[in-house]
RNA sequence: GGGCAGAUGGCGUAACUGGUAGCCGCGCCAGACUUAGGAUCUGGUUCCGCAAGGAGUGGGGGUUCGAGUCCCCCUCUGCCCA
């Protein structure tokens, strides 16, 4: 291709320049087209030279700038690589943090890993690798990566929570927890997953598999770690006033902490001197409560039951057990339940209702029992109709409750003294007389449980706990963590079910205390979770080998400015994270309440994938991608194109390292923000890269003669000033580029470069201030080719370090500006009017148009609308 | 089933507090320059119509001089929760 004439020399070049100790940037070749295979290693090795992106760590050099501290949510390094996708939000990320640097703030953009996790130990399996040699290959790749896309990334700042330096501190953050009771061992039904050999978190399940792998997750009892997160939800929850994230994922927290107000009313067994407590958020509907439920695990069940119902009811306890909750819960199965033979009394009316036990009443929520209203509650209708118990109304509706539940408010009908009242008075009428008669208590609930903490694998932070042999739990002393990884001969479980830190040797499993005790380390590790519950803290002082990161630096750089990723964290990552950051707070380690002050969500990049009716998948380049359809190249057969998630199997992963081959990294980053707003779901268009490609060639023209890679002819050292219809577009682009910049439309910012480039390309002197200001601009976004660019118009050091430009307001305005002339609201004409043309005087110039006369000819008008600088309409009659 | 978000040319999208719908790209069409090239430049490109003109922002209704934008109902899509 003549155009890319030099592709051998240019990967010499790219040679020459990445090759460390060997030729210095500076000697790259200066080329006369545009070649982002040269410059782009060339600039890069310039950044790294000159430290451009080093954030300084001197706390009096910090203070003299405003700080700005934008985040990208790290990634797990997975052996794929990038995709398309993790680049969209971090090149976001990366033009605030350049065009922040440039507006004069001391910036903190980081990156690192959050490298522990179950792929890098499956690898380690299959291929008799230690994971922490697998992890390393794929940070490096990562890095590679990134490193090519031109991010200005602080690398001196790099963390990996694999790292014994790391995750010392997560140790230390743990026993923090420990310390302060919120963290302890319990016997709790699990979700043990046979394929991994490893309990999963609640969240992590999903119809009863491992939401990653699709593996079958069944329910058993086991020890485990737990932590006390609901301590904290309403503080979660109200917390959430205070930052800027938006609305749906805060919604989707509050959802997930599920506070629901209500009461505990006791029901006495009758017959029997025992009771148990139920919780409802409905103690208005208490008189229509026509049976109670209690949970196959309550403790009541074996009690009550009488001899006739004992077997049916042991024989149900039983069954029920094997059962997700989700099965158990799911409104569409059908209902199962035994009645236990025994009656309790209803605390209103003093009636028998019968106690059943059914498995829709979870041991784990609640108090593990409740009151059945099932003219008021679906789940207790459809239980009450199969079992053919009785349907009393309470809450008057319309509807008929015997053939279907009415949930909604409404006045309490049949209910002695609440009568009359609506639902929320009810309630608290309600509330009042069971406290009165001692019979309940107003309680706030929350759905939000302890946080199961531990797992049985390998590629994980090992507790800092010791169990003793009298049963009693030691913790590792903070100068002797971190308790690092010992070294074992697989990473599987043992073979009599222990995780696989059971196969250490005894020098690292038994421990002998400086008091004589001893003991046995925990062989357990923290989930996943726990290296990016406080990585953001560890950014900010990542060498510090004494503390986990300075007080004054933390007072300096928290909370995060902006922090950037995927919608998929928005509850579990990012709780986890707040109460981890609010138990801190409490310690006094860090001064805010919260870590995230503005969180942005990135859409997902999706992709065109191919299928056949067969429902086989092709790759791109065995269609023939026509207007009238999809086709198989080799038979013709018509294929169906659809939006997709990126996957392998689909054949539409799009790899950045082939869009960096293709059109530079330039073209990806613009590319990657050009399509769309930052927060859309939106489909990847290989064919839409070219069209940022050629943006940049036409900025590259506007410099370079690409005949002898002299500087273009019409570069002139001319004011500003001297075409004025240019300067006034360049100053109105620079507003408009900073406006949307900041507001995160980086789409329109990015188009609002690309019409003033088209207007300079129109232009028939270009001054050089004008395109050195256009450059400047630019930086943020394209910054390699903005860096050879300032260079080859003679500018000052880097670019990236050069002050944003300032826009001349006075230059903005408009003289005079076009109205829209409507008749009855619709257009008919334009006219040009003065701006500080009068109501009259615009008026008159719309009434000498011929087009409006005529629309006008004959009738009155009855109004006339003057929107200044905008429109006129006539209301004719 | 509930909650949230969304639906605009052939495609990705733009439109400030209600004020000329379609900016910027992709694709397509035409022309220019050409060693005829997937380069560059110029012009065109919502639809119907030769035109005048008309229609048009998922569908239906409403508020308003004026609605992509506000209100009500419906359809579909995505995400989250059950």
């Amino acid at each position: 291709m003549s155009t890319r004439p030099g592709v051998t020399p240019s990967l010499r070049a790219l040679r020459l320049v990445a090759s460390p100790g060997g030729v210095p940037y500076k000697a790259a070749p200066m080329t006369s087209h545009y070649e982002p295979s040269v410059i782009e290693p060339k600039w890069q090795a310039a950044w790294e030279e000159q430290q451009a992106f080093r954030t300084p760590t001197d706390l009096a050099e910090l203070r003299k700038k405003p700080k700005f501290y934008v985040l990208d949510m790290f990634p797990y390094p997975s052996g794929a690589g990038l995709h398309i996708g993790h680049p969209e939000g971090y090149t976001a990320t990366d033009v605030i943090a350049r065009i922040k640097r440039m507006q004069g703030f001391n910036v903190l953009h980081p990156m690192g890993w959050d490298a522990f996790g179950l792929p890098a130990e499956r690898s380690a399996v299959r291929e008799g690798i230690h994971p922490a040699i697998i992890t390393k290959r794929n940070v490096d790749n990562f890095r590679r990566q990134l490193k090519r896309i031109g991010f200005s990334y602080d690398w001196s700042r790099e963390v990996d929570t694999t790292a014994p330096d790391y995750y010392r501190w997560t140790q230390w953050i743990f026993l923090k927890l420990y310390e302060r009771g919120l963290a302890y061992m319990a016997e709790v039904p699990v979700n043990w997953c046979p394929a991994l050999g490893t309990v999963l978190a609640n969240e992590e399940v999903k119809d009863g598999k491992y939401v990653e792998t699709g593996d079958a997750v069944e329910r058993r009892m086991m020890k485990q770690w737990m932590l006390k997160i609901p301590v904290y939800a309403e503080r979660l929850l109200q917390d959430l006033e205070t930052v800027d994230w938006p609305e749906g994922v805060k919604e989707m927290q509050r959802n997930w902490i599920g506070k629901s107000e209500g009461a505990e009313v006791q029901f006495r067994i009758d017959g029997r001197d025992e009771s148990f407590v139920v919780f409802t958020t409905r103690p208005d509907t208490l008189f229509g409560c026509t049976y109670c439920v209690l949970s196959p695990e309550h403790p009541l069940v074996r009690t009550i039951t009488t001899p006739a119902q004992h077997a049916a009811v042991e024989a149900y306890v039983t069954t029920a057990q094997q059962k997700t909750d989700l099965a158990r819960t799911d409104l569409a199965k059908e209902k199962s339940g035994v009645f236990t033979g025994a009656y309790a009394l209803n605390a209103a009316t003093g009636q028998k209702v019968p106690v059943w036990v059914a498995d829709y009443v979870l041991s784990t929520y609640g108090t593990g029992a409740i009151m059945a209203v099932p003219a008021h509650d679906e789940r207790d209708h459809a239980f009450a109709r199969q079992f053919g118990l009785p349907i009393v109304e309470v809450v008057s509706g319309g509807k008929d409750v015997q053939a279907e539940a009415h949930t909604a408010e409404g006045v309490a009908v049949n209910s002695g003294l609440l009568d009359g009242l609506t639902t929320e008075a009810a309630k608290q009428r309600m509330l009042g007389w069971l406290e009165e008669q001692k019979l309940g208590l107003r309680r706030v609930q929350y759905r939000l449980r302890d946080w199961l903490f531990s797992r049985q694998r390998y590629w994980g932070e090992p507790f800092p706990i010791i169990h003793l042999e009298d049963g009693t739990i030691a913790t590792v002393p903070e100068s002797q963590l971190p308790v690092t990884l010992p070294h074992v001969d697989e990473f599987k479980p043992t073979a009599d079910g222990h995780p696989p830190l059971g196969r250490a040797g005894e020098d690292w499993l038994m421990v002998e205390l400086p008091d004589g005790r001893k003991g046995v380390r925990e062989i357990n590790t923290m989930p996943q979770w726990a290296g990016s519950c406080w990585y953001y803290l560890r950014f900010l002082d990542p060498k510090n080998e004494l503390q986990a990161w300075s007080p004054e630096l933390e007072k300096y750089w928290m909370p995060v400015d902006l922090y950037v990723g995927g919608v998929e964290h928005a509850v579990l990552h990012l709780l986890y994270a707040r109460f981890w950051h609010k138990v801190l707070f409490d310690c006094g380690f860090v001064s805010t309440k919260e870590p995230f002050q503005k969180l942005f969500n990135q859409g997902m990049i999706l992709a065109y994938s191919f299928k056949s009716e067969a429902g086989k998948y092709y790759s791109p380049q065995e269609v023939d991608d026509r207007d009238d359809g999809a086709f198989l190249k080799t038979t013709g057969e018509k294929l169906t194109k659809q939006i997709e998630k990126m996957s392998k199997s689909k054949f539409n992963v799009v790899n950045p390292d082939d869009v960096i081959e293709a059109h530079g990294a330039d073209s990806l980053r613009l590319f990657e923000l050009f399509m769309g707003p930052l927060e859309q779901v939106k489909p990847w268009q290989t064919t839409g890269v070219s069209g940022v490609a050629r943006f940049i060639e036409r900025v590259w023209r506007l410099v370079v003669n690409t005949e002898t890679g002299e500087p273009a002819a019409k570069l002139a050292d001319v004011p500003e000033g001297e075409d004025p219809a240019l300067q006034k577009a360049l100053h109105k682009a620079i507003a408009a580029v900073e406006r949307d910049t900041v507001g995160m439309r980086f789409n329109t910012a990015i188009s609002h470069m690309m019409t003033l480039t088209n207007e300079a390309t129109s232009a028939k002197v270009l001054p050089k201030t004008v395109a050195k200001t256009l450059v400047t601009m630019l930086s943020p976004y394209a910054p390699h080719v903005a860096e050879e660019l300032w260079q080859r118009l003679g500018g000052e050091g880097l670019v990236c370090l050069q002050p944003w430009p300032k826009f001349d307001p006075a230059l903005i305005a408009e003289d005079s500006v076009t109205y829209a002339v409507q008749v009855m609201g619709k257009l008919r004409a334009e006219v040009k009017a003065p701006v500080a043309a009068t109501e009259a005087e615009v008026r008159a110039l719309a009434e000498a148009d011929d087009k409006v006369k005529a629309a006008i000819a004959g009738k009155t008008v009855k109004k006339f609308v003057f929107v200044p600088k905008r429109l006129v309409n006539f209301v004719v009659g």
